[in-house]
DNA sequence: TGGACATATCGTAATCTATCGATATGTTAA
DNA sequence: TTAACATATCGATAGATTACGATATGTCCA
């Protein structure tokens, strides 16, 4: 059984700091928490929920799609939202035991 | 016994934003992982270890003691480095268990 | 089809960040 | 004190990010 050694190289490190960045934004991580608490929301809940236009809803939300952390699937003229990425919740994790 | 909700407010998530967006540099993101692997490293050892320049070196530094990730130690003429951010461990960890 | 609703995209100005070299500061030893 | 070494700081430019409003796209219902 091959073990890998944990250590990532620079090409990893190079994906993993491009995520952060995603992360790294107050509105964002607000979002991310909203999602991890329920199953999916609207992008009007959303917007309403952490008191953000809807253009810049959007613009977060796409954001984080690209890089793979959510998901989204329409329903009528609504789209839906939600946590694609299972690490984000540990992650989130280790940010409210730091500052919460 | 109190037991406070795990959900951040804006002021918490700005605050965790800004350390992520420290964090959110390949460079940076080795220079942790390497000080995570040992104990206290110089400057110069940081900078061959990761390939980097020595002023560049101490500016990732300077940035990552700020907010507290990491302090410092002079003696004689070098400064040694290392973690003090306990949390910045798990952190690495999830990195490594997503990236790796 | 027309109108209303939900979401997505785009342009741009303002602000921030990275990078790099030059140079300053601090420390040791001769 | 002078030279050599280790580290820190600074200045300028290029590139990226943010915020915001205007507007486009897609969907439903009357």
């Amino acid at each position: 059984m091959i073990r890998k050694s944990p250590h990532l190289g620079l090409d990893s490190l190079t994906e993993a700091a491009e995520c952060l960045r995603i992360l790294a934004h107050p509105n964002r991580l607000q979002i991310v928490q909203l999602l991890l608490a329920g199953k999916k929301f609207s992008v009007n809940d959303i917007a309403d929920a952490c008191d953000l236009t809807q253009p810049a809803t959007s613009d977060h939300l796409r954001l984080m799609q690209r890089c793979g952390f959510l998901g989204s699937a329409r329903d009528g003229r609504t789209v839906y939202y939600s946590i694609t990425e299972p690490h984000l919740k540990d992650i989130m994790d280790c940010i409210q035991k730091r500052f919460g």
